[in-house]
DNA sequence: AGCCAGGGTCTAA
DNA sequence: TTAGACCATGGC
């Protein structure tokens, strides 16, 4: 079984230097809410419309009903909406002296957020506040398995990670991203060639 | 037509 | 503490 660190050299010499999400904090606060569920076109879309991911203050000062006609087409737009709102008064309250809290406290802040889960929260740490905190998904779940692991819970996958890997969130960042890149390529919930079901890191097969 | 997409909440047992 | 229902839309 490969470590977490050798899975990501595979990824990287796959895949290449991976791109960051958005150099911009609060979009990618709401980018991570946009896309829970709902495929990443759509949330370019909802983008769009917006003419960019408005401003915390922007958000706050919109009414519900224009707020769900901009994020409709990614889908579950009352509780997006919702989420979206206490991210920006969230974020219009401590941005600036978010430094001086821990990544824990932040994560316990963020998940306090209804519509945050782990999953986003994860994304909002590594993306936008620049914390190691290892973000775990569908995709990292399945290609661990692919891989041939069984994990019994996430917190073992977090710590699997965690525990190979230096603390860096430009590391995590860049890890979740190739995975996602990866999977997008390859690891479909069926495993869709020999390769695959070989549990090898196929990135070049089954376009 | 039905399934999937970078989830999360709530409820029941 | 875990499984299942539910939320909503767009693409294929």
């Amino acid at each position: 079984m490969p470590t977490a660190y050798e899975i990501y050299t595979q990824l990287l010499s796959a895949y290449g230097t991976p791109e960051w999400w958005s150099d911009d904090p609060f979009t990618v606060m709401v980018q991570a809410v946009l896309v829970q569920n709902t495929a990443w076109e759509n949330v370019v879309m909802a983008t769009k419309a917006m003419g960019g991911i408005p401003r915390p203050e922007t958000i706050l000062l919109m009414a519900d009903e224009e707020l769900h006609a901009l994020i409709r087409p990614c889908g579950f737009f009352r509780a997006k909406a919702r989420t979206i709102r206490s991210l920006a008064a969230w974020w219009d309250g401590i941005r600036g002296d978010e430094s001086s809290l821990s990544t824990e406290a932040l994560r316990k802040q963020l998940l306090a957020i209804k519509g945050v889960g782990e999953e986003t929260a994860d994304v909002i740490l590594v993306y936008a506040l620049y914390r190691p905190s290892f973000i775990i998904d569908a995709y990292t779940r399945r290609l661990l398995s692919r891989l041939g692991f069984q994990f019994s819970s996430d917190t073992e996958i977090r710590s699997f990670f965690e525990e190979g890997l230096e603390a860096d969130a430009g590391l995590y960042g860049s890890y979740h991203w190739l995975v996602l890149e990866h999977c997008k390529a390859v690891c479909r919930k069926t495993p869709c060639c020999d390769e695959c079901r070989l549990r090898t890191i196929c990135p070049f097969c089954c376009q």
